[in-house]
DNA sequence: TCTGGGGTCCTAGGACCC
DNA sequence: TCTGGGGTCCTAGGACCC
C-alpha cells in the first residue's frame, strides 16, 4: 500500500533566524516578505499576538514594537541554504525524495512497516532537529493529500508530538470530520464557498462525495482530490524536478517609480536576474511580457496598468539580450504622470538552451556571448551577486526594494559568518 | 508614508484548418 | 429552406499553492 510522508519545517524562516540567535528562541519572530512589506512567517508567539498571515507590517507595527517581536526581512539566501541541509538528511532515510517547496518534501513511506511509520517520524525529526536545529513535523497517510491533511492534524494537536499517522482508515475519518473542507489541500476559498452551498461543511463530507459528482463541481482537480481524501493515490512523488515552464521577476518598488530612466534601470535589473536564473537551468526564453502597474492600494493615485510583448529573433538567456526587450517593452507601455508601485517581467514557454536550432548566417556571435555570460556568472558567484552588473541597471536605484532588517547570510557568505564567543 | 513573489494546472472560447 | 463536424492551437482568466 502507498504511503507519503510529508516533513515541513515550522515557521520555517522564523526557526532559520532562530537557530542563528538563541536571543530569540522564546521571543515571537516574523519574517516579512519583499520590500518589508507583510508577515509571511510567524511563530506560535507570534500567531498568539494575532499577527495574521499576509498581514501588512505597517498594521502591525506598533504591536510588534510593544511586544517584544523579533522582526526580520526575507533572507531567501539563508532560507534556501538550510532547506538543502534538511533535504540533504532526508536523503538519507528515503531513497526517494520530493523537494515540494522550500520548507515542505514528500517521502515515500511505502516500504516503512505501519507499525514502525511513527517510530520512524519521531527518529527523522528528532535528527534534523539536532544536525540543524530547525523544529519540523512529520506527517503521513496513503496518499499526499491525506498526508498534508496529516501535518495539519499535527499542526492543530501538539500532543501528537508533531508526528501523525492517519494511515488506519477508522482514525482518518475521525479526524476528517472535525476539520473544515478549506483545510484540505487544493481547496481553496472559491472552492469553499461552492461546497458549502451544497452542504458540503467538512473535510469528511467532501471524503464522502462522489468522484463523478466532484469532477462536475471542481473539475478533475477536485475529483482527484476526493479520491486522494479517500485513501486512493493519485499524485505519484515526483523525485525529479519537471522542466521549469516560465520564469517571472516581477517587485514592487522600495519607493515609487515617476521617471522613465528609473523605470527601465529596474526593468534593465530584473532582466539581470532573469538571465541568471535562465542560465542556472540552462534554458532560454523565447519572448518576453513586460509590466508595469500603479499601486492597488493608494486611491489618491492616478491608476494606470499596462502590460506588452517584446518577442526575440531567436531564443536566448544573454543579459544584454534581455535587457534590450525589457527596455523596449518598458518604453512601450510608460507614461509619464504616475507613480508606478511596481514591475516585472515574465517569460513562459522556455526551451533548452542546447536544444535550439541555430540559424545558418547567424548575426550574433554566440560564442562570445556565452563565454561573456559564463564568465559574467563566474564573477558574481565568486564575489556575490551583484559584483558584477550591466551599467544600464543604475547606481542610485531608488527604485530598490526595502530590506532594512535582514540577517546576514550566516551559511553561505565568508564575511557573514556567525561568530560565538567561549568564555 | 508603508499592502510579496513565483509558480502550476485547468477551462472556456476564439481562430484556424481540413 | 437548407447552412458539418471534428480537430488543434493559442490565449486569457481563474483557482490554487507555498
Amino acid at each position: 500500500m502507498t504511503s507519503f510522508a510529508l516533513i515541513d519545517g515550522n515557521s520555517f524562516y522564523c526557526s532559520c533566524e532562530r537557530v542563528f540567535d538563541p536571543a530569540i528562541a522564546k521571543r515571537p519572530v516574523i519574517v516579512l516578505s519583499n520590500n518589508d512589506g507583510c508577515a509571511v512567517a510567524r511563530t506560535a508567539e507570534a500567531k498568539a499576538l494575532g499577527i495574521g498571515m499576509g498581514e501588512p507590517y505597517f498594521k502591525i507595527r506598533d504591536l510588534c514594537r510593544d511586544n517584544g517581536v523579533a522582526v526580520y526581512s526575507s533572507n531567501y539566501t539563508l532560507y534556501g541554504d538550510m532547506s538543502a541541509r534538511l533535504n540533504a538528511i532526508y536523503r538519507q532515510w528515503s531513497p526517494d525524495v520530493e523537494v515540494y517547496s522550500i520548507d515542505e518534501s514528500f517521502l515515500d513511506m511505502t516500504d516503512i512497516r505501519p507499525a514502525d511509520r511513527v517510530t520512524f517520524g519521531r527518529d527523522l525529526r528528532s535528527t534534523v532537529q539536532r544536525w540543524t536545529g530547525i523544529p519540523t513535523c512529520v506527517a503521513i497517510g496513503p496518499s499526499k493529500t491525506l498526508a498534508k491533511f496529516a501535518n495539519h492534524v499535527a499542526k492543530k494537536n501538539p500532543e501528537l508530538g508533531a508526528v501523525c499517522d492517519l494511515t488506519d482508515a477508522a482514525v482518518r475519518q475521525s479526524w476528517l470530520d472535525r476539520a473544515a473542507v478549506g483545510e484540505v489541500w487544493g481547496v481553496g476559498s472559491a472552492s469553499e464557498r461552492k461546497l458549502f452551498g451544497l452542504g458540503i461543511e467538512t473535510a469528511g463530507d467532501l471524503a464522502r462525495v462522489d468522484a463523478r459528482l466532484a469532477r462536475n463541481l471542481l473539475s478533475v482537480v477536485g475529483e482527484r482530490t476526493v479520491l486522494e481524501l479517500q485513501g486512493i493515490s493519485c499524485l505519484p512523488l515526483e523525485d525529479v524536478p519537471p522542466q521549469r515552464k516560465g520564469c517571472a521577476v516581477t517587485r514592487s518598488f522600495g519607493t515609487p517609480v515617476t521617471d522613465l530612466a528609473g523605470m527601465l534601470e529596474a526593468v534593465a535589473a530584473y532582466a539581470m536576474r532573469a538571465g541568471e536564473k535562465l542560465r542556472r537551468h540552462g534554458l532560454e526564453a523565447t519572448y518576453m511580457a513586460v509590466f508595469m502597474h500603479t499601486s492597488r492600494f493608494n486611491q489618491k493615485d492616478k491608476p494606470h496598468s499596462a502590460q506588452t510583448t517584446v518577442h526575440f529573433p531567436e531564443a536566448s538567456n544573454d543579459t544584454f539580450d534581455l535587457i534590450r526587450a525589457a527596455q523596449s517593452g518598458a518604453r512601450k507601455i510608460f507614461r509619464d504622470g504616475y507613480r508606478y508601485s511596481k514591475a516585472g517581467i515574465i517569460m513562459n514557454d522556455l526551451v533548452r538552451a542546447a536544444s535550439q536550432p541555430r540559424p545558418l548566417f547567424d548575426a550574433r556571435d554566440r560564442d562570445q556571448s556565452e563565454r561573456l555570460m559564463t564568465a559574467l556568472d563566474a564573477v558574481n558567484g565568486k564575489f556575490g551577486r551583484g559584483s558584477l552588473v550591466p551599467a544600464s541597471t543604475g547606481i542610485k536605484r531608488h527604485w530598490q526594494a526595502k530590506f532594512d532588517r535582514r540577517s546576514p547570510r550566516y551559511t553561505t557568505n565568508i564575511k557573514e559568518l556567525p561568530v560565538a564567543l567561549a568564555r
